[in-house]
DNA sequence: AATCAAATTGTTATTGTATAACATATCACC
DNA sequence: GGTGATATGTTATACAATAACAATTTGATT
């Protein structure tokens, strides 16, 4: 797929086909056969891939996940049920305007905007 | 302070004094003299900080940073300046309502939101 | 006061996450 | 073919977090 390298692409697969978000050591795990041994190779691949906003850190779980949306890669949001782990990216939003007057009040300048909603997903929130 | 166990109390004052977010390690070191001495005792002390909403977990740099604001504590924002590594916690937002209604649409329940605001402030953003 | 359960604390060892540092190879371009 | 830039492989290590168990303290109850 667009032009990645190798070693990109065997991860990126990986990701894309996982069902969770997966950690590092999963992924490896999961490309050992595509030959790559040792978590340097994923991680360098990771951070080409979050470069390039085909892949997302969850930072709350320290996994990874596969960008399904076309976005610009600067709002990010997660919704994450802390009962299954299950976790969805829903469609980017604007900084609050609020949030935004604040940070321009203390000369913040945003570059990217991470929200991560924890929680009980569909599924696990009906008692 | 308010009932706090002393150790609770040895990392909730290392974090209120530190400049910046401190990793678990950075409060073990801090705290030697008061005579913690291992990983377990300064994690189990933050859980309880981070429970009483006295303490947050700043998720992307795997660091904890004391909490100065009074408010509840299911809404978090942080900005994160990644060149200094400054991190200040603004004051709480409600959750956008387009994001609600995104995740109810779904059927999350959201208990919690943190937003993380990643660029540069304003003594880094100066060119 | 003596007893016992519960909660807290201390300690060791281990698991999980991430990167530094260096070696090797590949590719494009002159 | 030499050279620099980029990509890759490998080893070792640093950093983050928790499991499992031992010891201690606390506090209610008799």
């Amino acid at each position: 797929m667009k032009d990645l390298t190798q070693n990109q692409n065997a991860v990126y697969r990986h990701l894309r086909t996982a069902a969770r978000p997966q950690s590092a050591y999963d992924i490896l795990d999961g490309v050992r056969e595509q030959g790559l041994r040792a978590p340097p190779q994923i991680y360098r691949a990771l951070k080409a891939l979050t470069d390039r906003g085909l892949v997302h850190r969850v930072e709350s779980l320290n996994a990874f996940i596969a960008c399904d949306l076309k976005h610009k890669n600067n709002r990010i949001v997660f919704s994450i049920c802390d009962d299954c782990g299950t976790v969805e990216e829903l469609a980017p939003v604007d900084i609050p305007p609020k949030l935004k007057h604040m940070s321009q009040q203390s000369g913040f300048q945003t570059r990217k905007m991470v929200i991560e909603l924890v929680g009980k997903c569909s599924d696990c929130g009906q008692v």
